[in-house]
DNA sequence: CTCGTGACGGTAT
DNA sequence: TATACCGCCACGA
């Protein structure tokens, strides 16, 4: 077996996601097979660099917000990576439920 | 080897 | 219904 480290099978996860559709945390945690860890997820992402392929903007939070900090370059970068997607922001930052719902 | 932090989630108050 | 706190694993110093 390939005993693949967690985060490469995170990556796989979030590679899997289409485009159009998002993800929280947990849900790529789960998928992931790690369970509820969704902390993990975050970590993994974050050692992720921004020429590796992997569309992380559509890793979301389980509130359906942008982890990110307001006002932060990350955060209006991730913002209009997914607008550009199609996803549609509430007043509240929020993305619709809909967009959870993907499959593969 | 030990301590603290972190792109979070769930439960309790 | 909203806010606060704790818990989980991995990694850096």
């Amino acid at each position: 077996m390939v005993r693949q480290s967690n985060y490469q099978k995170i990556y796989d996860v979030v590679r899997q996601i289409p485009r159009g559709k998002v993800a929280t945390y947990g849900q790529v945690a789960q998928l992931a097979g790690l369970g509820g860890h969704a902390r993990m997820v975050g970590y993994a992402l974050h050692n992720l660099p921004e020429n590796s392929g992997i569309p992380w903007q559509r890793v979301i939070n389980a509130k359906g917000q942008i982890s990110f900090p307001p006002d932060s370059a990350h955060w209006n970068l991730q913002r209009a990576l997914l607008e550009a997607e199609g996803i549609r922001f509430d007043e509240d930052d929020k993305i619709s439920l809909a967009c959870y719902r993907w499959e593969v």
